[in-house]
DNA sequence: CTACATTTGCAACATTGTTGCAATTGCAAT
DNA sequence: ATTGCAATTGCAACAATGTTGCAAATGTAG
């Protein structure tokens, strides 16, 4: 789907960082740092802008921020492209030789049993270890 | 058991600021941020030598980090104290109102199915929320 | 007690992120 | 198409967490 009509559909301004920002991330097979985001993005890129623009995204649902560690920051698509199916919550892999996150579409974890008068608004699952590749 | 005996066990050195860190952590029930722990250690406090300190006690197993978002990172004690057992994995619950970080020690995540040739070395489960105090 | 490797403390720097505010921009209504 | 105005951007400054290099101090084995 183009980011214009991304940004359409979730009654959000289209403006250029965020256009730049959602076409980066469709570019990519893997989740992005925000060192590989603005390089992509080529020069007219400021930070601040980034983090609003993110933070709008992903407040909208249109992108998914993943925290592996400090200094270690991922950013992904929601690719709720059928219509607003909201994707269903997935776990991410960490492979600590090559530093690539990968999206474990198939484990979804939880739902779990919290104690009593506990409410569970987001979770997140991080294994970390080596991929395939670096095995 | 004494700060000086987990050392001890684990072929540390028995170095003031070690000592500091794993008497601040056994005297909350809760995981602490660094700054918390640097308040509990007092004046004599440098940050290089905590994060240095912390690396070799988490290294030793000694310690537990989690970061729950960036700049958000709560230490807590890993309590292997029934000789080395090894401390099941379990998850931890962050309150999006309080700050607060609880473990949920009767959660335990896990094993997860990974691709082909994927080897997990540790993983880690954050469920934000609201917890039963500010619900 | 001594030797020596380990650890600490300091300074400088790196990464990621936030806040305030003026200037610009997107878009809806005319 | 033009205008008005809220939303967004860009800049500067700052905040939190963490790392690196190196000289000085410290713990401990012998």
């Amino acid at each position: 789907m183009e980011a214009s009509e991304i940004l359409r559909n979730h009654k959000l301004k289209k403006t250029s960082p965020r256009v730049a920002i959602i076409e980066a991330l469709q570019s990519s097979p893997l989740p992005m740092g925000e060192d590989e985001i603005s390089s992509m993005m080529g020069s007219h890129y400021d930070r601040t802008t980034f983090y609003r623009s993110a933070l709008t995204l992903e407040e909208a649902g249109i992108l998914h921020r993943i925290v592996i560690d400090k200094l270690l920051v991922k950013y992904a698509l929601n690719e709720g492209r059928h219509n607003n199916a909201v994707r269903s919550n997935h776990a991410h892999f960490f492979c600590n030789h090559c530093q690539k996150l990968i999206c474990l579409e198939n484990i979804h974890p939880g739902p779990y049993r919290l104690p009593e008068g506990f409410q569970s608004q987001a979770s997140e699952v991080i294994i970390k270890g080596l991929c395939s590749k670096c095995n």
